[in-house]
DNA sequence: TAACATTATGAAAGCAGTTTCATGTACGCT
DNA sequence: AGCGTACATGAAACTGCTTTCATAATGTTA
């Protein structure tokens, strides 16, 4: 029922953990190092559940280093460090929570149940960026007053690039998050909404705010 | 930019306040008595502009009435009694607005926009009615943890309902409100959509939500 | 119960948004 | 500059939601 992603080093952990939340029916998509991890985290996913010790990146400097990105997917840390130091007792505080190793995998389970139970987070209705606005609400965009009259998918593209303002956005991040594709079509399909968008948002008497970086995807600049 | 109900009975200040804020590129409907627009009031407008004074149903009454019914369309009262007693000091805290009369109707446009231009009002997302859910983040709704499939028109008329629980709501009003259209096309595009809504909410092995009120129209029923 | 008005609904038509396809343009590397 | 790849974009095809239309069912009144 949720989209999980499980950011452990060990196959073998993996791979178990995996199977368990499967059979609970949900999806999970694994990184097996900190800094693979922290570039899925950025993605559309329920419940990220993290390991402490990852090579590359401390699992809790990924759920840093997303928070201060303005992420804020509940995590779950799991870890053999089972003394609750303090940057563990921050944790709890920021809403995410903390699994100390060994653990059987039906306290994952519940613990994993309880946040996707938590009351339905508290998204924000209206983001703004410089001069761009949208109303999640009334589903209509504007930039600098002038009203932009986009299209659903135009809409939810531009929602996700304001919801990572200045970070580049993969086309396989689009296909994954916006149009909910498990496997990715070869198709252009994200070419021709962004070519859309672009054109109604970043109109040539404007600055563009919009960029393509080659090779890699899109990116909306933070106004300077 | 806006669409206001003015309540007033005197037609000759209705029609001058009418002409001076079209000027300003807003639509306006009148209604002539406090009884008329207490109905009227009920729709979805932007703002509304009492009278303090009218035949039928004082509008702080009107005010008051809708207020109890959950609906939160920001008023502005205007009125010859300059006296601020407490019923008016009341307002303000209710987030509306007063007004004495005489005034310049400069100033009551200056009111309006800066109505208008308060903080998008921060809707709820989840309405619950009974069995019934509905989010319109994600715009999607569910009666008893069964997921409906409602298209967008289904979704906003369900919406409508459920902000207006218990009471009848008319062709017309949706057909304004939720169709938009300031004239009454001879269709029935309303029926065929309320009998797919219909259909979708309430299954024949279900207790029924929606009634018709015949000659008058549909009503959402709280649950007992 | 007959006659009329209102409501319900299946199916077809219409239309708007989405996706694909084909082609043109820009970029980066040698 | 030349070449290959990535990106941009007009237009057609497609898809699915919306609306209309026609007809049936239901309720109301005399």
């Amino acid at each position: 029922m949720a989209n999980i992603l499980l950011i452990e080093d060990d196959g073998e952990t993996a791979e178990e953990i995996t199977l368990e939340l499967e059979r609970f029916g949900h999806a999970i998509v694994t990184a097996d190092s900190g800094t693979n991890g922290l570039e899925a985290a950025r993605r559309d996913f329920d419940v990220l559940i993290v390991d402490r010790l990852l090579p590359g990146l401390d699992g809790l400097d990924v759920i840093k280093t997303i928070r201060s990105e303005g992420i804020r997917t509940p995590a779950i840390v799991v870890s053999a460090l089972g003394r609750l130091d303090d940057r563990v007792r921050g944790l709890r505080a920021g809403g995410d929570d903390y699994l100390p190793k060994p653990f059987a995998l039906i306290e994952l389970v519940a613990r994993l149940e309880a946040v996707l139970r938590r009351p339905a987070e508290t998204r924000e209705t209206f983001l703004r960026l410089g001069p761009l606005e949208i109303d999640l609400l009334s589903r209509c965009a504007a930039r600098s007053g002038r009203r932009l009259d986009l299209h659903g998918r135009e809409l939810d593209l531009l929602e996700y690039f304001l919801r990572r303002p200045g970070h580049i956005v993969t086309r396989s991040m689009l296909l994954q998050d916006v149009w909910g594709y498990r496997f990715e079509p070869r198709s252009n399909v994200v070419d021709v909404h962004m070519s859309k968008l672009r054109r109604k948002v970043d109109r040539p008497d404007e600055t563009p705010l919009f960029r393509n970086v080659r090779g890699q995807g899109y990116r909306l600049d933070e106004p300077r």
